[in-house]
DNA sequence: AATAACCATCGATCAAGGCGATAGTTCATG
DNA sequence: CATGAACTATCGCCTTGATCGATGGTTATT
């Protein structure tokens, strides 16, 4: 079996195109570079490199191995990369649940800072209403989550303000009636069909307030906007990224409202290095 | 550096749920993988195992320690597959030049099954011409080739009749003038734009024989005849599978034409084994 | 209480990786 | 053409680490 400190000896030998060079690099003698790849040869029963002329240059065989070798030792510094972050205390996977009511800017932000940093971390993220997400972390199932604002918090739980408001607005279909008016009042949007967040667990109970068309996420909500079939609380940030011509804002008083998010931790569950570095990022 | 034997033990113990189980498995005595996985703890400088309950189970971090190790064993066993075909004398990549005329479901159906037996080769497809498809083959660039029968082909080319025939049908878009017409003849045909092929090295010298569009591959043309730009010479799979409701085929004297086709190869540069399967599935 | 199965540890053995020294090749240069 | 510089192959020797068998401790079952 082809151990690492010979695949290590033959990749760099390929690359540097000089066992001596090799040798320099990985800082072992020149026998050791020469033995090592001599024995890979005799192991794979393939010759490697053509020493014909000065330099040894690979053999198409060659190449085609350099490749595996190369995908062998990347995935060996991978499984050292992730041992020495588990071996500092970092949690082998990070939870985070997320409201519905939150997808921001910052969130993708950090995210992608977060990938660079923890590669190799696996990152799960989950989507709540309010009530669940607080279970999600009092059980210790996520170790971070966003959530609306919120009064009271459970004792065992910590919390922080993310600097950061989102604002939802009221939006309608170019093409919808509404979209007409300089200023729309309350009795004039109660004639049309409301479209509204509605979470699994908890329905919208329909008063007979109107007609509701209601749906689970934001996304599906903007979808139902975009087609005209009513008008929509919508995070603006949606809008613009998703919807920058298709929808309308509207003119209401109250509106827009700005929506202010927590992050919510447990004293029992702390988070490990990574969900702290994440939640840093996300207060900064 | 953790070596194969290591990780293999240790892979071997989490996916068995015991070191003795394991042990057996392997071949190995039970104080071996008893070694092996305390080494690589020390290694890692993690804990792997639960050890409190009678059967050791994986701890968090070594639940993901074992993803990055089946990672690495995956990866040289993919080495080693190369390197018994490449001693086999399996070529260590597979070029095949293919006539823009030739694009077939068995050339498809061949690719899948090639696919299963040589997961690691490194497959490369052309596109070319007539005469260039010869000096590829000739050059020894590409191992084999599959281009439009010809009547001579040089001495040093071996040629073999693929079972299968092509059929190239003229077709227009349904919305086309010529789409009416029960039948249509040559001068009729010539009043309306042809779409047709014209290779790179080669093109279309247009000698005011009508209004022609040409582009380089069936498919531009397809989309140009779609639009309704014109009529045009098409593969009748090609039509069927991307174009089906959209065109409609043309009713004219010597139409449909049955194209065969020729595979090609080298004397000097012989296809190798995978060469010669592929050859074999496309022959048979 | 007895037994069976399991894991940890110890000392010995052996193969593989490592080094230094040496000899043989190849290429550029005067 | 002779020479020197840089490279690779090979030899002997040493160290490391993988392996084994034996032994003893622990846990669950009967």
């Amino acid at each position: 079996m082809a151990s690492q400190e010979v695949l290590l000896a033959f990749v760099q030998a390929a690359t540097q195109g000089s066992f001596s060079a090799a040798a320099r690099k990985l800082g072992r003698s020149q026998s050791t570079i020469s033995a090592a790849v001599a024995s890979l040869e005799i192991d794979l029963d393939l010759q490697l490199f053509d020493r014909s002329s000065r330099k040894p240059t690979l053999t198409p065989a060659g190449h085609v191995m350099l490749q595996k070798a190369e995908a062998i030792l990347a995935a060996t510094s991978r499984l050292e990369m992730s041992a020495r972050q588990l071996a500092q205390g970092v949690e082998p996977k990070l939870t985070v649940a997320i409201s519905d009511t939150y997808q921001s800017y910052r969130f993708e932000a950090a995210l992608v800072d977060f990938e660079q940093r923890y590669p190799e971390l696996e990152l799960e993220c989950l989507i709540a209403e309010c009530d669940d997400l607080i279970e999600l972390v009092q059980r210790g199932r996520a170790h971070l989550a966003f959530a609306e604002m919120q009064d009271n918090y459970p004792p065992d739980l910590v919390t922080s303000t993310v600097a950061e408001r989102t604002e939802i607005a009221l939006f309608v279909s170019r093409e919808h009636a509404l979209a007409k008016l300089e200023h729309v009042d309350q009795q004039i949007l109660e004639q049309h069909r409301e479209l509204r967040l509605a979470t699994i667990v908890n329905p919208y109970d329909s008063r007979g307030k109107g007609r509701v068309w209601s749906a689970p996420s934001y996304l599906m909500l903007l979808e139902m906007a975009e087609k005209g079939f009513g008008w929509a609380p919508l995070p603006r940030w949606l809008v613009q990224r998703y919807a920058n011509d298709l929808l309308i804002e509207l003119d209401v008083r109250g509106w827009p409202k700005p929506v202010f998010v927590d992050a919510l931790w447990s004293r029992l569950y702390p988070p490990g290095p990574a969900g702290s570095w994440l939640l840093s990022k996300m207060l900064e």
